[in-house]
DNA sequence: CGTCGCCTTCACGCCCGCTTCACGGCCCCG
DNA sequence: CGGGGCCGTGAAGCGGGCGTGAAGGCGACG
């Protein structure tokens, strides 16, 4: 509902305690709440855990090393949370590797700390973009505009163009009727098909996002129109 | 495909109007475009609405003072344009204060302009080194901006040009769909050729990063354009 | 001057999606 | 009670979009 600017959190799994105390010192000065852990196991721990927006790892670590950590996260855990690498220069080639592990970004020390800010500032952004993205939902009916991906139940459905193009207006008016002249100038313009091709679209638009589900999305108003809304009972 | 070496920008904020003259004539003589403040609010101005590559930035001001622009361009602008803070001898103590405010460096007056410039060319080139990097990740295939190296589950993919140009698009918008006309904008601008060559090169793209590996990341979007995205089923 | 790589163009063929048409049920209205 | 219009349903045909592959040309580089 309100989207205030929430302080975005932080874990920070580093060994060496004088660069994991200046890194926090000056991300929480810049207004991030911070977690650290000081080796890989409690570091796994408070990930899973806990929820962050950014997770701030080095690659040697005693016990459990970062490669590790980023690798249970991604294949053990499921966690797909932005993971920012930190490898010593020497052993650069650890970067392959690290992405490869599913890291997201890599920085090789030593650093400054202000470009550690801008590259989980780059990782924040790109995250938030992929996860709020603009999205329509009816029932269980989902329509995400930036991929194009249209899913109900979570099972992924496939349309064809013009049947998309009738869903966005759909569901964009979504609890409100939309008249065939509404549809039909929306998908041609102003050529409209002689005989009405609409019937069809809407047929199997039908046919794929009501057909294979119980419950009825896409309702007829006689004379009127069509309307696509979760009405059970109504 | 076309990175000219544009003209750096540079925003110098100093009082003393001698000064500042000799600064401008001599940057400008080198090949910079310098706007100039001479004061603090105007320069603060200049820089938020502006973009700049690097600020010379005077500490002792009337008004609001170096330290303070600085200080308000980093925490409330959220500004981290390279920022190089200009000290007078006898108050040399602030040069401490100046980088804890966010400066980048810091210039003793008097100094030859020959000093000034080398330190903004530093500058330049460690922002650009760091900004010019930049990692994006879909599913196991990685691309690395700072090496221009593609690789997919730690294998290095090979490349043409125009493949690397068109997955760069694809995986900075990744996965979110992108329409043909924006591709073919990003490759050759306004030019736009005649035939469709741009199948061609999707074809080629997915036959480098799609064809030795099972899984499909590359996504025709019927009649809407292309998607890069990991879908496994969700 | 030769070779190689890359871009462009063209041609082929398949498959999918759009359109059209025909049929039948339902409802309203005469 | 009968007819007509609206709408769901489904099939069929056609065209175009798109994948695929190869050939030619051009510039770079040795």
């Amino acid at each position: 509902m309100n989207d205030e600017p929430r302080q975005p959190s932080i874990l920070l799994i580093e060994d060496h305690r004088d660069i994991a105390g200046a890194i926090v010192d000056f991300l929480e000065h810049r207004g991030f709440a911070v977690d650290y852990a000081a080796d890989g196991v409690t570091g796994l721990h408070l990930a899973v855990t806990n929820v962050y927006d950014v997770i701030v790892l080095d690659i040697m670590l005693p016990g459990l090393d970062g490669l590790a950590v980023c690798r249970k996260l991604r294949e053990e855990a499921r966690n797909d949370t932005p993971l920012l690498m930190l490898t010593a220069r020497d052993t650069l080639d650890d970067k392959i590797t690290g992405l490869g592990a599913g890291a997201d970004d890599y920085l090789v020390k030593p650093f400054e700390v202000r470009e550690l800010e801008a590259r989980i500032s780059t990782l924040l952004r790109r995250h938030r973009r992929a996860v709020a993205r603009e999205v329509y939902t009816v029932g269980n009916l989902v329509l995400d505009t930036g991929t194009l991906r249209v899913t109900r139940g979570g099972q992924v459905l496939s349309l064809t163009p013009i049947g998309l193009k009738l869903l966005t207006v759909l569901m964009r008016a979504s609890p409100r009727v939309v008249t065939r002249q509404q549809l039909e100038r929306e998908v041609w313009g102003d050529l409209l098909p002689d005989s009405d091709t609409l019937r069809s679209h809407l047929y199997s638009l039908r046919k794929a996002i009501d057909k294979p589900f119980g419950r009825t999305l896409l309702h007829t108003i006689a004379g009127a129109g069509y309307r696509l809304s979760d009405d059970d009972g109504r």
